[in-house]
DNA sequence: CTATGTGAATTTATTCACAGCA
DNA sequence: TGCTGTGAATAAATTCACATAG
């Protein structure tokens, strides 16, 4: 660790490393290179090269990276080894779709409460979960829940944002498409995948 | 328009400034200035400058941004204004959550086709469009669809973009958690939200 | 007098090229 | 020899500062 700042770019980099690398450890891959993974991944080898050398020397000069050990230490310099507990809010199509969705796991999310507001669903199960009334959300503290998720539309986002904080959740993914205000020791990632998609036609040829 | 390369950056950020505007028009506000619209998004007024500077003179100097003349001409930038057709493979929790994002309509898209491989959702309507078969995504060329949004077990998410890509489709939005690889010409966005969470608790106090 | 638009300066990130280790 | 790790060189993006327009 020889730097003093590692740049955002890097840090943005290394999720996608890290999903490359669990699917080749998930084929039986042992180790790679640089230059594999690069080709692999449709980026650079030396960018790989200097990304990782930011945090410490993780590869055997004439070999590679093993891969298991690389993805372990991407999971520590990530955070991600802590077995976070997540609360979702909000349980309709998109809540769902989440539950559903496996990543959460894969990077050792674990969604441990959900909320709703419709008395129909609260009480129901979802996903192995009970559904529980948001009045409920001030006891996530007490249960140890820092993460939480918000599937809920969008103008009724930011109270659910409030009560969240209120419960002492420490990070917030917000699905809901608009902004939400939180004090600043509280991080906020806002999904919006039409900010993605959004982009496709510029990159797009003509028709 | 003086300059010859636009920074990448300043694509990415072009929809986010495209998303504020439309939320303050929606409020009735007619003009902003590059200092209230950065205070707005947590941006910088010198940055939203010279973004909007890549592009042309769409400012009044004392003035500040007539706020529909912005839209209309980041519309424009991104190619959102050409009224595109897109067909959705595969209608579980995802693919429905996608159906009712509100979004896509937002941003000019327009699914007009709607694919399933489950005999029983074939035939039934989602959200106003009749689930077709599989089988029929050849017609895609024929009805001018040329946007694939993949919703499917990731699994089958190569066989659909191959299925995709024959029937004339240009650009795809890839909401399954894989690569998939397609001809060069055809332009593949991958939105694996773990990518955006993953990094949350790097940027999270402890706890 | 206010706010835009933009060259120039600064900061940040990428790429190179090669020393050094297995 | 093959591949890593990293200073140095290059490229890119951000920020500044101010001339200019309304």
């Amino acid at each position: 660790m020889r730097y003093h700042k590692i740049p955002d770019e890097t840090i943005r980099r290394l999720p996608v490393y890290l999903r490359g690398l669990v699917f080749l450890s998930e084929q039986g891959q042992p180790s790679i290179s640089s230059r594999d993974l690069a080709d692999y991944l449709k980026f650079n080898p030396w960018q790989i090269r200097k990304d990782f050398s930011y945090f410490g020397s993780f590869g055997t000069p004439g070999v590679g990276y093993n891969i298991k050990k690389l993805i372990k230490q991407i999971n520590r310099i990530l955070k991600l080894d802590a077995g976070r507990k997540a609360a979702l809010v909000g349980v309709g199509n998109l809540g769902s779709a989440i539950l559903g969705y496996s990543g959460f796991k894969t990077y050792g999310f674990n969604i441990a409460a959900v909320f709703d507001s419709d008395p129909k669903k609260v009480g129901k199960k979802a996903n192995a979960i009970t559904v529980e009334d948001i009045s409920r959300i001030q006891s996530l503290k007490k249960r140890n829940i820092s993460l939480g998720i918000i599937a809920v539309p969008h103008n009724a986002a930011q109270q659910i944002a409030n009560a969240l904080v209120k419960a002492g959740v420490k990070g917030i993914l917000n699905f809901s498409p608009c902004y939400i205000t939180v004090p600043t020791k509280v991080k906020v990632i806002g999904i919006d995948i039409a900010m993605d998609f959004v982009r496709l036609p510029y990159y797009m040829p003509a028709g």
